[in-house]
DNA sequence: ACAATATGTAAGGTGTGTTTTACATATTGT
DNA sequence: ACAATATGTAAAACACACCTTACATATTGT
């Protein structure tokens, strides 16, 4: 999963440590996260979100296929 | 989690079925993230919001805290 | 009465998100 | 040179999302 937490606390000068203090997580789990790794909890999402005041859709992106896409019938 | 998907299906007509086959997973996984026994991963969260052509936070309804609470100062 | 559909639920297994601990490197300030 | 901070990374353990299989109940159509 694609993101943009790296520039988002560039742009308000937090560390990981900074967001993972504010999250209530490890350093290691917004690290991973960052870097795509792996995706957040939807929680953590929801979380990390809050945190920029944004929604999720602006701050992760999927490989998205279109909304109206049927994965059974496509 | 909160969301509302049963009301969201419903408005289509879809069953838990229609949608797990849309979605590409098993009708319990749609079943207990709709009553809320567990949350979907953020992809299939991106996937579900998708399938109703809205956004996720038009689906799910965390327990939320502002969006300005710190939980290290709180 | 019977078959088919829709939903709820349970058990047991696999994959992965998150944790703690720990180490390495680079950068900054003194 | 030294200490402190920021970041990347790894291993082992735990929690849980999601799977398959299976059964129960209610509703609908014939």
């Amino acid at each position: 999963m694609d993101n943009r937490i790296k520039v988002l606390r560039a742009e308000r000068d937090w560390s990981q440590q900074t967001l993972a203090d504010k999250l209530g997580v490890s350093r290691q789990a917004v690290n991973a996260v960052e870097r795509g790794k792996h995706d957040p909890s939807l929680q953590l999402a929801f979380d990390i979100a809050s945190q920029f005041n944004l929604r999720i859709e602006e701050v992760f992106f999927p490989i998205t296929k279109s909304a109206t896409e049927d994965k059974a019938s496509a």
